[in-house]
DNA sequence: CGACAGCTTGATCGGAATCAACTTTAGTGG
DNA sequence: CCACTAAAGTTGATTCCGATCAAGCTGTCG
């Protein structure tokens, strides 16, 4: 339970200008006002929770988590942000949390003072912040009112596209409702964003390889063989 | 835990227009901006999830709690609004949650169409999100990593103004440091939002009573005998 | 006064945490 | 390439906190 691992910072290159990222379907980026491209390794630490907020930023490309720590340790990571989402917002001054990169990633920053002035960058942020919002709702009853196994079920589903929701579009192929996929997080970082401990996460993924739900192939690759079974284990359905 | 309750629908009287509220130290506020100021009564919802949003919201007075129901009826609440806090905005086309109010309360209702033209309603409302999003990450934390009584804890010094926070001032009068309060939550609903049973709630603020810590001089009557030893309880010192 | 909703308290149960080994994988250097 | 090591993951045994089930209590309103 105890996490007090001190990451790396990452300092990347520059580049000129970062890919085309958009947030839902917002045609403004921020690469187009200005700010500065910059790259980050795995488990770099962005910033740190209490540091001064001096930028936004925009995931271009990768993955990052937001985490929250208590004195004594515990970990609650408050958000898996997906390519398009902003970051490093905090209303006062200092960040409300630790960002850390789960993989490689791109980051498009820019200063503060600069949103400020922004119609457009306004814009944009409102449109991200409520997309976001939505995301932090749902998370709420995952933690407050599901089980583990509902818990394991809805973060699996979460990385199946177009699957789940309530526009869930159903399997493709009826024949084959499989799906592979690739997991970005440790157990310990899943079990710090579902509110468990890393046993009761792993416990349950056996559980769901002993019922034929998902193959795991190594730990982070995991062969979903039906995925319309496991949206059943969700609580949503 | 099942909660099926269909709330009554409170349609009040249109109002010519609200209070002064302010969104943290915005000084625009959604009544400079047309609209209509709607008066609800206590527990009546302002709209259910998966309604079609047409509307922004902006809680004038009075107290608002935003849920979510799963299938088999666990309901999770999401956020309790403050004065000032914005709702009703969901990214697509339908709530992600269901508003129902706490008390009577005013609510400045404003075209969502109206919110889209306007640069000062996008710039308080980026403002008002991130705001909220900061107390959406430390719910996290709340329901993913605390005690019952770190909840509860946490819950009445969120009650308490200008304590608890990084910038906590400390007892006013270091003889005493009490507080008065009044829940305008049922045990129920006060469950709902921490993740736990109504039963839990009820004896760990039957604990804090034993302990001296709290008074209970009506269900909803609380006074606080010494806000720091509550302060120790939350968690985060 | 009686009825009902909201709240409290007690007894018991169960799911996830904790504690403790053990296994697997990845990384390092000879 | 393989031996060694460290980190990550799995599995088992046990404990414990909060859920559940079941009464009883309290305050409010007709």
């Amino acid at each position: 339970m105890a996490y007090l691992e001190v990451g790396t910072r990452g300092q990347g290159a520059v580049a000129a200008r970062g890919g085309a990222p958009v947030c839902a379907s917002v045609a403004t980026s921020f690469s187009d006002f200005g700010g500065k491209a910059v790259h980050y390794d795995t488990h770099a630490v962005i910033y740190y929770e209490g540091d001064p907020a001096k930028r936004l930023y925009e995931l271009v490309r990768g993955s990052v988590m937001l985490y929250k720590l208590l004195p004594d340790g515990r970990r609650q990571v408050v958000e898996v942000l997906q390519t398009g989402d902003i970051f490093g917002l905090a209303n006062g001054d200092e960040n409300d949390c630790t960002a850390e990169t789960l993989t490689d990633a791109t980051v498009q920053e820019v200063d503060l003072r600069h949103v400020e002035q922004s119609n457009d960058l306004q814009r944009t942020l409102a449109r991200c912040l409520s997309n976001q919002m939505r995301g932090l709702h749902e998370h709420a009853v995952l933690l407050g009112r599901k089980s583990a196994l509902e818990r394991v079920a809805s973060f699996l589903m979460h990385l199946v596209p177009d699957r789940g929701g309530i526009d869930c579009a159903g399997p493709a192929d009826p024949d084959n409702d499989s799906y592979d996929l690739r997991l970005f997080m440790t157990r310990q970082e899943i079990a710090d964003y579902l509110g468990l401990t890393i046993e009761t996460v792993s416990r349950v993924i056996s559980d769901l390889k002993r019922r034929g739900v998902i193959r795991v192939d190594k730990a982070d690759r995991i062969h979903l063989n039906r995925v319309c079974s496991l949206c059943q284990m969700t609580g949503m359905h």
